[in-house]
DNA sequence: TAGATTGTTAATCGATTAACAATC
DNA sequence: TAGATTGTTAATCGATTAACAATC
């Protein structure tokens, strides 16, 4: 697999959304699908998808389209999401109970393993489904001992990119930061954000 | 405001970005800021600041730079968030709960005005701040009645079109989905997405 | 005044789309 | 074979960046 340099990363951002629809076309009983039949269904030319595509190999055929369950196989060896992965929690408040209480994570194969956070009165709860809170100040042993390479955010602002340093120097290596800041990091080290707000704002700007 | 039409949406969707930077220098006691300074922030060039911006007027001064409260309050012009939006809430399985108490929204001026399920176990149920849940079957009128233009999906990938449907028809003009499943929507409506599972797979694909 | 930074134009860069030969 | 759809090239489109006059 040497094509990780050249591939633009938007590109790369289009892929989980193309497994995430094929699923979905699986699940309805669709054996078979086609570019264009995708690109409706996800408002992107089909011209795209297909360029997309194009970049990691030849998976259609001709005439008939792309065998679905063929090509999720493909995309998922691509994203490296054929395999589980483990993933640390950073802050166990509102936000982060929820987070680890959310199935979907776990169902697409992400495991939260660790959870972590810095107030003395929640380390050793246990939250969902047996995992038990650990001080702060065991994250990065922990992190290490288990070669960690994702985690989760979910501090406030303040604390955010203090917790991304020492997540860093513990080895992660992919971040999805809930906290509403922008973070830091160093080359080699991947960040993405939720910030469902933003998106809200996103959308007032065409309303009324 | 007769500028909404030239804009470029991905120049709309980082003025959030921007706002929210600004908001955070503010509170760490800054008064003026420079497109440099917030560029190095945000990982973005000083001059796409700067063009941004230059769609909505000239906020700074040559030499000094931004007035941060008066460069926040214009965001917030453009954007439309310098008043209070109410939102409605559809599902309110886990993740729905878990949005119903977040504060993020109400203390950034989204407040959350009605939720809906269609479990009639749960209907009557009180969650957070005294909300009570309300059918889906009275979702088209108390929508309509209260002029609510904002929605957050949180029903399962399954019902999400068909919800999606009935707030549009309510009158329902920007919808921020949290089910994993795209929508197809009218001209003039739209639509934003949660999915951080999508974040990870993202990731995942420079791992290793 | 000298230094700094804006707003804007023109140049560059990159992404999307149209079109079509190849072929199932 | 006829029809359909891919993979790919070239053309178009749009976004980013560099550069600088204007000016605080």
């Amino acid at each position: 697999m040497a094509f990780n340099s050249n591939i633009p990363d938007i590109v790369i951002g289009r892929l989980p959304i193309y497994l995430r629809a094929l699923n979905r076309l699986a699940q309805e009983g669709h054996e078979v699908t086609s570019s264009h039949e995708l690109g409706k269904r996800l408002g992107i030319s089909s011209a795209q998808i297909r360029k997309d595509l194009s970049h990691f190999g030849g998976f259609g055929k001709q005439g008939t389209g792309y065998q679905i369950s063929y090509l999720e196989e493909k995309l998922r060896q691509v994203l490296q999401v054929n395999r589980e992965w483990e993933v640390a929690l950073v802050g166990v408040g509102d936000l982060g109970t929820a987070i680890a209480h959310y199935r979907g994570f776990a169902d697409r194969g992400f495991h939260i393993c660790c959870l972590f956070d810095n107030d003395p009165q929640k380390v050793g709860k246990k939250v969902g489904e047996g995992l038990v809170i650990q001080s702060i100040d065991d994250m990065p042993n922990v992190i290490k001992k288990n070669n960690i390479q994702i985690a989760m955010i979910a501090v406030n602002a303040e604390h955010a990119q203090e917790v991304a340093d020492q997540l860093i120097a513990a080895g992660v290596r992919a971040i999805l930061n809930y906290a509403p800041i922008n973070l830091n990091v160093p080359e080699g080290v991947h960040v993405q954000y939720i910030d469902p707000v933003l998106h809200l704002q996103r959308m007032t700007f065409y309303l009324k």
